[in-house]
DNA sequence: CCTTTTCGAGAACGATCATTTCAAAATGAC
DNA sequence: GTCATTTTGAAATGATCGTTCTCGAAAAGG
């Protein structure tokens, strides 16, 4: 039978993951994909078909291996309420101390294609939609249950406002990552999921310092 | 002396900020443009220069007509409390009621170009800084001042975590405009400016509803 | 062996990109 | 009317876009 392929599919769409993400879909060019992912060019498209094609892919390989990878962690750490509020921590570091201004892959394609692009615009819906219910709702309920989270807080409701703080945090890593800003952020995720009775605090907004 | 113009530069410049809003940077041509702009190749390049050019002097335009004109009606509000909550209530409306899926320019560009381009991401940042210092702080000092809102909302901490609720919301109005969705955010809006001595109410958490 | 597939390296495709150029028409000042 | 100036319409620029194709060499299975 027929020679073997002599890269690794996954890895250098992985590469194409990174551009993509770095630069955006219109602003990544052939030629940047193929040097950055080292083959050539019939060998691009023979292996993911067309441009646009390849950045569905791209995408896909960042909520599956990026984002889902990491909600997965979280999801098994012991207490819920620290892995939501790790989520934020963990984001402003890396931001912060190596540098990573790329934001998010998902919420930078959602403002560049999803109004014109169907195809993408249904992927990153469904991605959103499950961050906010299987992540940030879940957690919430754990917390709720397991009494570290405030019985008054409303999970679905919290849930969709914890994401939007996230992505705001996410656009501002692009734009204006300066520390006490995102840190600010952070501390509001926290006041929004006050602790319950497992922990004694004051009304959560008397505890806002930075 | 010379040949009047026969197009009125600010209406036309207009018509490219519309163009740029939608669609971005990358993805709008030289051929877009022209179409909505309804002039000629030639008096585009003798009015605005080049694209960049253009696409700066759209992005100021948008800043100084669109946001900070909507800013400074609401600055002017008897009630900052109010003033700030019809931000994101009057934001809502116009997405689900017109339809408005553009979002924000500034956002929308601050994705797409901030990390690549220093003259654009240098004028995002100060935008963004003027929300949150001279819209939201000042706002929130004010509401403060007059026991609109309660005296434990720390102003500058408060405003970014507004601000970041509010890129939330243009973010999702792009990707995901579901009416309870975006209403949900401007609940936690309101949670994070909870009313002061003017008017009663229980402790902010409790009173999540939809 | 032969067949099949992928490889590297590149040429070539037509289309579109942003930008420049140019002659003709139109305008306002004199 | 004349001249200077700028618009207009359109053509032409060279570069780059995504995509296809060529071609010989290399590698694996029958």
């Amino acid at each position: 039978m027929p020679r073997k392929k002599e890269f690794d599919v996954g890895e250098v769409l992985h590469k194409a993951m990174e551009t993509f993400w770095d630069r955006g879909y219109e602003a990544t060019s052939l030629n940047d994909l193929l040097k950055c992912m080292k083959i050539q060019r019939a060998s691009l498209y023979n292996a993911f078909g067309d441009k646009h094609t390849l950045f569905l892919d791209a995408l896909r390989r960042y909520d599956s291996v990026v984002r889902q990878a990491d909600m997965a962690k979280r999801l098994k750490m012991s207490s819920p309420r620290q892995a939501i509020l790790s989520l934020f921590d963990d984001t402003i570091t890396v931001v912060v101390e190596r540098g990573a201004r790329n934001g998010c892959f998902l919420i930078n394609t959602a403002l560049e294609l999803s109004p014109h692009d169907k195809e993408v615009a249904e992927f990153i819906r469904k991605a959103l939609t499950h961050m906010e219910q299987q992540f940030f709702r879940k957690l919430i309920e754990k917390g709720r249950a397991n009494g570290e989270i405030d019985k008054s807080v409303v999970p679905a409701q919290t849930a969709r406002a914890l994401l939007s703080l996230f992505i705001g945090l996410l656009v501002f890593s692009r734009s204006r990552p300066e520390k006490l800003l995102l840190q600010s952020i952070a501390k509001q995720a926290e006041f929004l999921i006050p602790s319950g009775d497992k922990a004694a605090l004051g009304p959560p907004h008397l505890v806002a310092t930075g």
